[in-house]
DNA sequence: CGACTATAGACAGTGACACTATCGATAGTG
DNA sequence: CACTATCGATAGTGTCACTGTCTATAGTCG
């Protein structure tokens, strides 16, 4: 396959995938002369890979070529790869400067409450209290046991998830991709669960007044 | 307050707030003359959300101005402010393409089962319909009923847990920012306890050889 | 009163980022 | 052998979130 069918099949621009070879992105095809190359499956695949994850999981092509070395380097062990993809995937620029507030205190509270064991380098760590302290500078203080309680809930049950599906995966290979594949796509799911939830959960709460503008079925998908 | 001190104690360059107040991120100060203006608390709490929807939210500029607007407007009621806000949170360019995959049908089925009810423009139906795609094409056919279910399992908790937080709110006013600052973290934060959670569930999983690298106490918020 | 700093408003500039375009030399193709 | 495609290098583009500069005016201190 040369570079304009990889082109087309994967509906990317020449000059694009050109740039995807530059980043390292996307591992080069096999010479077959000096300006010659030939590409093949792996080569549509992981274009695939870096645009979902550069559109549905929102990474920068930093953050993507870092995740695309974790399922590149052997030499990681499988029990890191979570971790590294982690790193990658959660934005540093917000954990930089030190919180002020007790959010990390409160979140290594939760977490001996549930028993959670992980190293302190761990980012969401550094995530969860960092969002933990900026609920409480806006003054808005929801963030109770009553709220902190269903999200840590929620966040074993969706972990639970996804490690059954890690160890569901058939080879060694198979799991790498799982864990940087779910660890980005996985946010995104549950960001776009919760929305659905958010709504359905408010007509619970806030039946509509008799006005008509009931949710017709909820599988429409034309949306536009 | 003059906007040097504005400046100083929101640990913002002037230079941003002026821009801040350009891009209608920031009202303007009440005018003593043409051109001197004084700024109070309000000034101070707006700059800090607005930091805290751009920097901890993740959302752009543009973004960030939608939900200050359905803050600032009076005439959106609560029952929309949801909406509002999710709409201008999601991110919209990935949904733009339609999807060519069944995650429709798949996320219209789940709503069904779980008689979640909700308007066929919610976001996140887009949304997440998009990510059961990407797995699709991506080959990662780890989207089953194992990991649906959970994931929306956990969707309930987390949505029940924000309604609840939003109707303890005292006033209208602080429902409709619960609702607008809630949508926006509870993202970040739900991703940060799921990183925790996961590597916490991989320990339960896959037990550390009797190699020694245990994580130490939980509770370490030094990581740099 | 006058030096000095601060301010509003307008507008131009900056740096990061994700591409996108052009070029020259070569390679395959009808 | 014309013609398109490719490689690699380099430079350019558009967007975004600021950041800097300028002018005219306002407050502030000695």
């Amino acid at each position: 396959m040369r570079m304009s069918e990889l082109s087309a099949t994967t509906v990317t621009p020449v000059p694009t995938l050109k740039f995807y070879l530059r980043e390292h992105l996307l591992h080069a095809g096999e010479r077959t002369s000096p300006n010659q190359s030939q590409y093949d499956e792996t080569h549509v695949e992981r274009v695939r890979l870096v645009r979902a994850l550069l559109e549905v999981g929102g990474l920068s092509v930093a953050q993507a070529a870092t995740v695309i070395g974790v399922l590149t380097d052997d030499s990681i062990p499988l029990s890191s790869v979570f971790g590294v993809a982690q790193r990658a995937v959660t934005m540093p620029a917000p954990l930089t400067r030190e919180s002020r507030g007790d959010g990390a205190a409160r979140i290594a509270e939760l977490c001996e409450r549930r028993g959670w064991t992980v190293y302190p380098n761990n980012p969401g760590l550094a995530l969860a209290a960092r969002v933990v302290d900026t609920y409480a500078e806006l003054g808005v203080d929801v963030i109770t046991e009553a709220v902190l309680e269903p999200y840590a809930e929620a966040a074993d049950l969706v972990a639970g998830a996804d490690l059954a599906a890690v160890a569901a995966a058939p080879s060694e290979a198979g799991m790498t991709t799982v864990v940087a594949v779910g660890t980005v796509l996985g946010d995104a799911l549950f960001a776009g669960l919760r929305r659905i939830a958010q709504e359905a959960e408010s007509f619970r709460r806030f039946p509509l007044p008799e006005g008509t503008p009931a949710p017709g079925t909820t599988y429409t998908d034309e949306d536009c």
